[in-house]
DNA sequence: AACGCGACCTGCGAGC
DNA sequence: TGCTCGCAGGTCGCGT
């Protein structure tokens, strides 16, 4: 399932095919995969024709394409825009695309069948030696597309990681968190947050507007390789515990990341759930009844452990990862 | 404010 | 074999 390392593989990939090329078409095959853009299926469509991407930005595992609205001379009369005059008044849109589960997005040839999932078909002008549809295909349907407006970032930093970054951020995405691979990234502001919680940790770290990409496969890691159980109060984390954790998330999204980049050559930009590159490297999510490596390296016995936890499957080491009395030590 | 839970989905594996 | 059931995951929105 894609988390933030997967998502941004699926960026600098797309940004390679998209960036500069306008829309031609759009096919939308299940409706469910746009039910994020109220308006529904001929008003998405008609935002995208001859729209011009711009850029792919991500910010957490929200994904988005700044568009340029139609070419004068293509454009419908009757969707005349009002602000060609001044390109500089242009109205901020982008496509929105979450992942969820499941998603993929995928550049195609026309010839390619459509896949199982196929959702929605995207048709991109003609260029020589490039792929000419984008695809959304997505088994589960937990993500999905959408239309939406650019609005100020809150801190004047840029939206999100891109080749070109605005200082706008989709709407969508704008209640999130810097993500800890954002340049941006503030640690002082992750921990005065987290200061002002009276909650669990992991219950923290999954809350994109604290901090975001943290999934429960990472946030699990995370945890584990700082020491800390996902019961710890907030309120009781010290700067240090804090920085650990931070450290720890990213240095677990950037292995996931540099394994990920061996598709950057491949003309299939993919997310694959099941492909494995990460899994190999994972300490806690999912190796319930086995051994904790840290400890057995130390000489210790001790057995990985699941546990209900936020309706969701939490691994923790009872031995390094004691679970705190009262939410402290 | 915090939190728990249901809704949204499909495929897969376990158990009967 | 074929059925049902639980589970997996991220996000949103609602009720408490």
């Amino acid at each position: 399932m894609p988390e933030l390392p997967e998502v941004e593989v699926v960026r600098r990939g797309l940004a390679r095919w998209v960036r500069g090329r306008s829309i031609t078409g759009v096919d939308v095959l299940d409706a469910r995969s746009i039910r994020r853009h109220v308006l529904g299926a001929e008003d998405f469509i008609g935002n995208l024709e001859h729209a011009t991407v711009l850029d792919v930005v991500r910010r957490g595992k929200f994904l988005w394409m700044p568009l340029a609205m139609g070419n004068p001379h293509e454009a419908n009369p009757h969707e005349a825009n009002p602000h060609e005059a001044n390109p500089h008044e242009l109205p901020k849109v982008a496509l929105m695309a979450h992942l969820g589960m499941s998603g993929q997005l995928l550049m195609q040839d026309p010839d390619v069948p459509d896949e199982k999932h196929l959702k929605v078909r995207i048709r991109l002008s003609p260029v020589d030696g490039m792929p000419e549809q984008l695809r959304f295909v997505d088994q589960r349907i937990f993500g999905g597309l959408f239309v939406t407006s650019l609005v100020p970032t809150a801190d004047g930093g840029p939206g999100g990681l891109g080749e070109t970054p605005l200082p706008e951020i989709a709407e969508e995405a704008s209640h999130i968190a810097r993500d800890p691979l954002d340049p941006c990234f503030s640690f002082d502001t992750f921990y005065r947050k987290l200061k002002n919680r009276k909650t669990g940790i992991k219950r923290a770290l999954l809350d994109q507007s604290v901090i975001s990409g943290i999934g429960n496969i990472y946030a699990d890691e995370a945890l584990w390789r700082a020491r800390l159980h996902y019961a710890r109060a907030t309120d009781t984390m010290r700067r240090a515990d804090a920085e650990r954790l931070v450290d720890a998330a990213r240095d677990v999204m950037n292995a996931a990341l540099a394994a990920g980049g061996t598709s950057f050559d491949s003309l299939y930009v993919n997310v694959n759930g099941d492909s494995g590159y990460f899994a190999r490297s994972l300490n806690a999510y999912g190796r319930a009844g086995e051994l904790c490596g840290r400890c057995e390296a130390a000489g210790l016995h001790s057995i990985m452990k699941r546990e209900q936890f936020m309706n969701r499957s939490s691994y923790t080491c009872p031995v390094c990862q004691p679970r705190p009395r009262n939410g402290r030590w």
